[in-house]
RNA sequence: GCCGCCAUCGUCUAGUGGUUAGGACGCAAGAUUCUCAUUCUUGUAACCGGGGUUCGACUCCCCGUGGCGGUACCA
């Protein structure tokens, strides 16, 4: 009978929930849902001095910011009498001595071959001979976070203990602890790690490592879930975005890389963009809205800027410099008024005209399409190129080199704000 | 030092003895256009080195080199 799949991500909250810890609870997840197991979370709170409740909290809204719900929580701190009876266990065997208030766990003298058989790498072979004796016990009456991963996996039935790389070479130490425990070791698969640009490991030097900055910064879940997923698995068909379900379905730890990866800001970037795009304007704003709270008043103009930049924000921290001049006068230099293929002269009759066609706008004309129409007609009428006339509107109004389209801004400022913007513009131009 | 893991475009990767070595990000160019972004098209660029094995190696083996991890009364 096969014994039903329960995996743990066991992290200590000595620190917020770094990156690449995600991933690994991740990857927990991903190996549980698509084999119908359990996905635990153990909390490996043994180090007082270091764990806090803070991070607890911070690890567990991280893990529900990515929507991998935890079907069981365990907290090391609570479980005292497990590590006491194995130890116990341990001691009537022999295997155990004390020394200096510290527990020991003697490891055979003889050189006896240790074989990690690991899912991603294959066979492992150690050497007993290379490992010193294990602290089970601190001599503050703590357990090791050696002793207490094994006691607890063992208890906890957990039958896929998928981790980082780092702790390959613990993994010998570990099975000897299975064995003098009688118990069968789980099945190991250590996935490699997530690495700077300079392929050392990930770490706080060459950027944001904690969960926590990426959401502050405005990345999407379903982005940083295809992100992570995609450092070290590929889909087999080779799909470029995919949803938490297709990721289950297709998810296979045979095909995970061995090598570690390079954690590439700007492929996260291309996937945030991507689903940011996705979402419907309502959707958008609601996501918008912890970034925007500084332009909370004209909700309607608010609505019409969000619409316009939707597309050019790579995360949601983008915004507030995206849309700043919908709701104040723009600061530019004068000549940024003038396209490259025009005039001084030429741009102030551009702006002249356009000013004089869209003072008499009606209110229920003022529409992108018919405003796109009139202004073509005076171009054409009045012998302009585009560039003298839609440019410095542009310009006038955004204060940007890049922009929406002029259209799109007059309709979004209204008859009033935009004949101001190009009355200040034509006075900058000073003919 | 010792033990272990790893190695395909700049980056993430596909590839399991015979391929024009494929895709994505990035970058570049073009189309569109007043601009930027979007979109579409095209281009750019890789099998760490040396030995084997084989009719034939990116693929298998060995050595080297490099990167990383472990070697804690941190986890």
């Amino acid at each position: 009978m096969e014994e039903k799949v329960r995996v743990r991500f066991a992290p200590s909250p000595t620190g917020p929930l770094h990156i690449g810890s995600a991933r690994t609870a991740l990857f927990n997840y991903l190996y549980a849902k698509k084999n119908g197991g359990v996905f635990a979370l153990r909390f490996e709170d043994t180090d007082k001095e270091r764990s806090q409740k803070v991070f607890e909290e911070n690890i567990l809204a991280g893990i529900k910011w990515l929507r991998l719900e935890a079907d069981e929580i365990y907290y090391q701190s609570k479980r005292e009498n497990s590590y006491q009876s194995a130890l116990k266990k341990l001691t009537e065997r022999g295997l155990i001595y004390e020394s200096d208030g510290g527990v020991y766990f003697k490891i055979p003298v003889e050189n006896k071959k240790i074989i990690v058989d690991d899912i991603v790498r294959g066979k492992v072979e150690f050497d007993s001979k290379d490992f010193d004796d294990l602290v089970l016990f601190k001599k503050d009456g703590t357990p090791t976070f050696h002793f207490a991963n094994v006691v607890d996996d063992i208890e906890m039935k957990i039958t896929h203990v998928i981790r980082g790389e780092d702790h390959l070479s613990n993994t010998p130490k570990h099975i000897l602890l299975y064995e003098a425990l009688d118990a069968t070791p789980p099945k190991f698969a250590h996935i490699s790690l997530i690495l700077n640009p300079d392929r050392s490991k990930m770490s706080k030097r060459s950027g944001d490592v904690d969960l926590d900055e990426y959401i502050r910064a405005g990345y999407l879940p379903e982005a940083l879930i295809n992100f992570l997923v995609q450092l070290g698995w590929s889909d087999p068909e080779s799909r470029e975005f995919l949803t938490m379900s297709e990721i289950i379905q297709s998810f296979d730890l045979s095909r995970v890389q061995k090598g570690g990866a390079v954690f590439d800001i700007k492929h996260l970037n291309h996937l945030n963009h991507h689903y940011l795009m996705q979402k419907s304007l309502d959707e958008y704003m609601q996501l918008a809205e912890p970034f925007i709270k500084q332009f909370a008043g004209d909700k309607a103009l608010l609505e019409s800027a969000i619409k316009l930049i939707q597309d050019r924000a790579q995360i949601l921290s983008d915004i507030p410099e995206l849309i700043s001049y919908f709701f104040t006068q723009p600061e530019y230099d004068t000549p940024l008024l003038i396209f490259k293929k025009s005039s001084p002269e030429q741009t102030s009759k551009g702006l002249s005209v356009a000013l004089k066609v869209l003072e008499k706008v009606s209110p229920k004309d003022w529409t992108k399409e018919k405003l796109q129409s009139i202004l073509d007609e005076a171009i054409s009428s009045e012998s302009l190129l585009p560039g003298d006339l839609f440019w410095p509107i542009r310009v006038a109004l955004s204060g940007q080199e890049g922009s929406p389209s002029p259209v799109e801004l007059l309709e979004a400022f209204g008859k009033e704000e935009s004949i101001s913007r190009i009355k200040i513009a034509i006075n900058k131009l000073g003919v």
